[in-house]
DNA sequence: CCTACCGATCGGTAGG
DNA sequence: CCTACCGATCGGTAGG
């Protein structure tokens, strides 16, 4: 249907546009301008900028969680860190595949307001606790270092959300290539069974604990 | 003198209004209220929103730079792992110190304009040519795995500028726990030395090079 | 999808 | 630091 496309089109300017200049720093009449047509026009097609933002942010939610759902199905009866590493590769691959939409996702939905912000809020927890519990398994067996899972989780999540900040598309490093390295640098980062930086090196910065 | 005192409430108001909505997104008069005064008065100490923004980005560039000279010049002689710890419990301790003022310097300097913007560019990369010296020294030296200096460091970098968004100061951790966590963090995800998950691990997910 | 238009708010100035 | 005010732009509506 011709409607559906044209929201698409609408949709795939504003993520951009958001990603670029923020949510509140893009007005109807610049996603309007992008697309050549009036800015009332828009309204034809969409009730509100919020509307365009939820529809975003929602569908970008999905695809994280059906993206997860299948690279969690194929390491099933896996350990720890190759499930951690699909989790990682997974997530890198939506960033790469739609930088706007993954950018407006990571940092434009506090733009939104009331239930719909609380629902996301949610969502993104849940998901988050997907990272969170597979760190946690690993480090309950053994597999990880005695990491924090909830600072670990936000830092990893940051970093690969993070992406969608200064990843070029067109830029030197192929998505896959990108998927990979951010997989082994989680990994590395957590995996136990290394010479570890612990108490016992010489590590003059270090202050806590005293 | 008073008058400074005042514009530096002015930009503490402001680099944490501006951290929690955006640039954009918080207004001359959302700025006024917060210090109880009317908007069109805040103009008696500053000439433009812009120059609020650019106060705030310079000062903070000052306090990611001096950070990283003392600690620089703490860890002399040192090898590549120490040194690049000693950047990244720098980094911390600024973000942690001030989470408003670093997540405004992280995100909002994109809305600055023209020469100044320009300039708080080439101030950001030079900052970051410092970690990505750092790890290309490992990376020659063999203390750390063969990865990609100019990706690896901006995955770390995005990862330290993160905390500012999901950091909470009267949270269960300390700025200095975080500061050893993610320097040790940064150090395990690119030191050689450990039983490498390379091309002989089995890994299913894998996809590139074919 | 357009023209014409709405009230509200924006960053900022004048004059005290 | 205030009151009063400026032109420009905001998100959105009416009616075609």
């Amino acid at each position: 249907m011709m409607e559906t496309s044209r929201r698409r089109e609408i949709e795939d300017v504003a993520s951009s546009l958001f990603r670029e200049h923020g949510y509140s720093g893009t007005s109807v009449r610049d996603i309007a301008r992008a697309l050549d047509i009036q800015g009332a026009s828009l309204y034809a097609h969409v009730t509100s900028k919020q509307d365009v933002l939820w529809a975003i942010v929602e569908r970008t939610a999905d695809q994280f969680d059906g993206a997860a759902d299948a690279a969690m199905a194929r390491v099933a009866g896996q350990g720890p860190g190759p499930r951690l590493q699909a989790l990682v590769r997974a997530h890198v691959r939506v960033v790469t595949d739609d930088i706007g939409r993954a950018g407006v996702f990571a940092h434009e939905w506090r733009s939104l307001t009331g239930e719909r912000r609380a629902a996301i809020a949610r969502r993104r927890d849940a998901y988050e606790t997907r990272f969170r519990a597979t760190i946690g398994d690993g480090v309950a067996s053994g597999a990880f270092e005695s990491v924090d899972p909830t600072v670990t989780a936000a830092l990893l999540l940051t970093t690969l959300n993070g992406i969608a900040t200064w990843y070029r598309p067109d830029g030197r490093i192929a998505p896959a290539e990108l998927a990979d390295a951010c997989a082994d640098h989680a990994l590395r980062s957590i995996a136990a069974g290394r010479r570890a930086p612990g108490p016992g090196t010489a590590d003059p910065e270090r202050e806590a604990p005293r």
